[in-house]
DNA sequence: TGTACTGTATACCCTTCCCG
DNA sequence: CGGGAAGGGTATACAGTACA
């Protein structure tokens, strides 16, 4: 075969990438295939602490950091030939796991080209040395820091290697866009109000559910006026030639309804302009129907779009949600135990931050469906919901804050952290 | 019948601004 | 003043249409 081996690097990975890894050929010289050494390196879901990552440039690094902060280990102490990390034993054996390559010797590397393979090609040049050192690790030290590593971007790594993606399990749908709020909710009083003043009006108002400002678990009830869309609905008023005559035919099916939204007449107007075939009193939305909107009428986990904290709730009732929140259709409560956790807060603050300057997260669809949770058994499902149960049950309670400490321990468990990585996150040091 | 194109509604995400 | 709810621009999905 006429092919270098050391120009071929694999890929290794199921459609997950979990494992995920690389292999390629160690000692491989042009027309000597029995001399080369096969090496893997890889990425597997347990075992997610590899420094494949550093010794190959791939990005990731705070390893400079960890270095000032771990007192005594050094660059100097650290082994500085290749020959102390591949031993003639190793040689020997054709398949080698996570050792450090070998420095390619200089005639190898005079041949190669600026195409050639990364991987296979260790740090030489100047212009990849201004980009991460080249010093090779011992496995001393891999096996010291995969035990104890507290590097917060090597505990956000592992984070993101736990479990599957939010995504994968769940769905998550955002709420009902209004053209403005103050028109469209109303409180429990105003409801009975307009009920009051006309029967029919309980026809178009339909519960809605909302976070309690600052308070993680709780929720409040309120009520939205739903007019569905003359696009999506046929209404009596429906495509009338004449505005003013579609006004009166609506002032006179729902009279309460109308005179309450006649005071927002001007910005609901101003706010409609572009979709043509509706009112001023209409919901840019599809009629209220199971089939429409399943999503509201099964329990569910739902949190704003932004904060500077998760605060996820949970509701029973088949109430709808409002825009800038989202909402997870489950009765898992051990999922909402996670999300509200410290863990998980501190998984947000590293990756969901969206400019330096504000402090701002946002738990957009995108940063929400890649979350890791981490796989629950049944027994933990359990405990966890039962947590959350008496929580919910009653959020005011003053046990509330040990209940809470707990949940964070059993997520901590889930995750499988070690001590070092939770006090990272008690203290709140993000990457 | 399949494909390309087009217009529109919707959802997403960022910014603004209000309220505690 | 900061947090967070709401407004608004825009990318995207999707339905409808034309045409091969």
């Amino acid at each position: 075969i006429n092919i270098n081996p050391a120009k071929i690097t694999i890929i290794c990975a199921n459609r997950y990438f979990r494992p995920f890894a690389f292999a390629y050929f160690n000692n491989a010289e042009p027309g000597n295939w029995h001399a080369a050494v096969l090496k893997i390196l890889a990425w597997t879901q347990d075992n997610t602490y590899i420094q494949t990552s550093y010794e190959h440039e791939l990005p990731i690094g705070s390893f400079a950091e960890f270095r000032d902060e771990d007192n005594g280990v050094d660059e100097n102490v650290l082994p500085d030939t290749p020959d102390s990390v591949d031993t003639p034993e190793e040689t020997e054996t054709s398949l080698e796991t996570f050792t450090t390559p070998q420095p390619v010797n200089q005639d190898r590397q005079q041949t190669r080209t600026e195409g050639d393979n990364l991987l296979a090609t260790p740090q030489n040049s100047e212009s990849q040395q201004a980009i991460s050192p080249p010093t090779p690790i011992s496995h001393e030290k891999i096996t010291n820091r995969s035990i104890v590593p507290v590097v917060p971007a090597d505990l956000l790594h592992k984070l993101q290697n736990t479990g599957a993606p939010l995504g994968h399990h769940w769905k998550i749908h955002s709420g009902i866009t209004l053209k403005c709020v103050k028109a469209f909710v109303i409180d429990e009083r105003k409801r009975e109000d307009l009920i009051r003043e006309d029967a029919n009006s309980s026809r178009v108002i339909t519960p809605i559910v909302r976070r309690l400002r600052k308070k993680k678990w709780e929720v409040e009830g309120a009520y939205l006026i739903w007019i569905s869309s003359s696009l999506h609905k046929q209404w009596s008023w429906s495509y009338m030639e004449d505005e003013s005559e579609a006004e009166r035919i609506f002032a006179q099916m729902y009279p309460a309804i109308s005179r309450h939204l006649i005071d927002y007449k001007d910005i609901l107007k101003s706010r409609g302009a572009g979709s043509k075939a509706q009112y001023y009193w209409e919901l840019c939305a599809r009629e209220l129907k199971r089939e429409n909107y399943p999503e509201f009428y099964q329990p569910k986990i739902f949190y704003p779009f932004n904060g500077n904290a998760m605060r996820a709730a949970y509701s029973t009732s088949e109430a709808c949600i409002l825009k800038s929140s989202y909402c997870i259709p489950t009765d898992d409560l051990s999922l909402l135990a996670i999300l509200n956790s410290k863990l998980f807060g501190w998984y947000a603050r590293a990756q969901f931050r969206n400019s330096a300057k504000r402090s701002a997260l946002f738990f957009t669809k995108k940063n929400m469906e890649k979350s890791p949770i981490a796989f629950r058994s049944e027994d933990q499902k359990m405990e966890l919901s039962y947590m959350v149960d008496l929580i919910l049950n009653n959020p005011n309670s003053p046990e509330v804050p040990d209940i809470e400490r707990e949940i964070d321990r059993l997520v901590y468990e889930l995750y499988k952290l070690t001590d070092a990585e939770i006090a990272l996150i008690e203290k709140g040091i993000n990457p």
